[in-house]
DNA sequence: CGTAAAAGTTTACAAAGTGTCAAGCAAACT
DNA sequence: AGTTTGCTTGACACTTTGTAAACTTTTACG
């Protein structure tokens, strides 16, 4: 067990998205991120063969350390399709503050580079297919709103519910996450579930 | 009148935006748009003191070139609120396919340049106070929909008409901007507007 | 305890990119 | 013809990325 590599490796990717998050991928040089960590940047260089590389572990770890599967269990547990949207609206509240700062830099620096790029590609077909998974549901219980395909329900929904849209709301205009959901919520229900099948919405406060 | 210095100016812009939106902002080097605007990577610099100069102009440059004053008074001119945020939307699927490229590169490279970040936050009060009128109008002919103020309804619709929703619907899924057009302006109009006001909508092929 | 492997340090260097400076050339304006 | 304008070439300082070599400190283990 090398565990002092190990503590060193973290320290790194948590100075790392520190900086990141703040001054911009290109912002930040690997001396910086290096000093951040209480290392030298050669030292940097013997856990991460390039900046490249670095941001990519970045990713995934900010990833490995969330239960998306756990979620994702418990849509499919619950009782009916439109009670596993709203499961999923609010297990996207709970999530995406946890890997919004790691993916805002990923966006950033993707058309730069190939293998971050990579990356970004993967956790969004990723995304897409949960979120395909309830759509195909919603179809299969009739509950699907009359015009919506899968297939343009699902791009609806994905592409409503991204990154940006929390950066937007929460972010930049301080919604707070049940507000963020809730409305999100709502406007999901009232555009995707056909009507006589809307339920009250797990979520008080906001009129449907 | 200096018609040459102009036209080469053009030139540059126009290679810069090319490269950047194709490599990413920091992926393309001053050599290369000086080369791609045939000229010397001197020459670049007696027009553009910096690369953080050149992307502003850039955007500044794309902005220009379309008339939102114009959008904006057609919205004025509309018969009911309920109509401008129709037109609203409309002016929308026109306007963001020609600036999405300039704000694309603004947008990543934002955080890493105090000058790019001082135009997106311009840019985007902007959107946001056009987009405030029309919910305020909303609201004062009694339209607005029961449980959202002029600000939430503002800030809803503006950060959800963000550049990354087009970017997601329209250029990684593919859709029609009529089809994209058409499936917001529905989802605004279903959330936004009271009810017993919800017009039929102006796309056809969508039910509401 | 002593020693070998692991982890990190300092120093040095090549390559690429940004930004500046100076001298010069060629076309265009007056 | 002479001056201004727009551009060229060449050179330089500085920063950042990535690689390499030699040396020191920590940690682990028999």
């Amino acid at each position: 067990m090398s565990s002092r590599r190990d503590q060193t490796r973290l320290n790194i990717l948590d100075a790392a998205l520190k900086l990141f998050v703040d001054k911009g991928y290109y912002g930040v040089g690997m001396e910086e991120v290096a000093r951040a960590a209480g290392i030298s940047r050669q030292a940097l260089y013997l856990h991460f063969k390039s900046k490249s590389e670095l941001v990519v572990t970045m990713a995934q770890y900010s990833d490995e350390l969330i239960n998306v599967p756990e979620f994702i269990r418990q849509g499919m547990e619950a009782a009916t399709a439109v009670e596993a949207l709203n499961l999923g609206v609010e297990a996207y509240g709970v999530i995406e503050p946890q890997i919004y700062d790691a993916m805002r830099v990923v966006y950033s620096a993707r058309k730069s580079d190939e293998a971050v790029e990579a990356v970004w590609q993967d956790r969004m077909a990723y995304r897409r297919a949960n979120v395909r998974r309830l759509m195909e549901r919603l179809e299969e219980e009739g509950s699907l709103a009359e015009g919506w395909s899968v297939d343009e329900a699902t791009d609806f929904a994905w592409g409503v519910l991204s990154l940006h849209t929390y950066e937007n709301l929460v972010l930049e205009r301080g919604w707070t996450i049940e507000q963020f959901v809730g409305r999100v919520g709502v406007m999901l229900r009232s555009v995707l579930i056909a009507d006589g099948q809307k339920p009250k919405g797990r979520t008080v406060g906001f009129p449907e």
